[in-house]
DNA sequence: TTCGACGTTCGACGAACATCGTACACAAAG
DNA sequence: CTTTGTGTACGATGTTCGTCGAACGTCGAA
């Protein structure tokens, strides 16, 4: 827990690093569950990859500006930050989510 | 020119391709050309990469299903699937045309 | 303080990617 | 048929990505 968990500004989320968190079938699945059940801990995503994988895509998508990560206690709070995105892509994550299927 | 020129089909696009597909800046700029400017033969496009890099370029736009590409004598002509694109993710090509930045 | 739970970081690995130069295939023009 | 223009295929190179296990740091509880 060294790092400073460091988000990019509101202003500054670049498109194609956007495009690019997204572009991946498990963060895909991340994205939606997040729009769809609200923030949640790290730990309560059950996916089938291991604990550093999935400690991995939750920097690629936090770097890239689509969720913000908040310490409380030992866990972490993920959430999607569909205000900034929506001000910044409008239209986008609406777009993304509404062609998503449902998670199985 | 032995390549049948594959494309999918329009309701066998993936998401994860498409925003794959258009997660680098490249791909973006030659997605956005076609948008403003309609259909162009490859030739057309003056962009800072080899040939071969950008031929490359256009078959991974092209088997994520964004772009068609038709043979036309010696040329090959690429265009937008709009209409396709429109009806498997409504909303996300026009989302990401309107957030990108105009080309330089 | 000791312990356990939670999540990150650190190598490491194979696969995929972006890029290039060269060689090739094709169609049209001479 | 030869030449010229257009775009692809191939091979090589360096980078990035997704994945894992193991080690570490942090916090709260016993």
């Amino acid at each position: 827990m060294t790092s400073p968990l460091i988000h990019p500004d509101a202003g500054e989320l670049e498109l194609a690093a956007v495009l690019h968190a997204l572009s991946d079938p498990l963060r895909l699945d991340i994205v939606r569950m997040l729009a769809s059940e609200g923030p949640r801990t790290c730990g309560t995503f059950t996916v089938p990859v291991a604990k550093s994988t999935l400690s991995h895509h939750f920097r690629v998508l936090r770097e890239a500006g689509v969720t913000l990560t908040e310490p409380d206690g030992t866990q972490r709070v993920v959430s999607l930050r569909r205000a900034d995105l929506d001000a910044r892509f409008p239209g986008l994550l609406d777009a993304v989510l509404a062609a998503a299927p449902v998670p199985a």
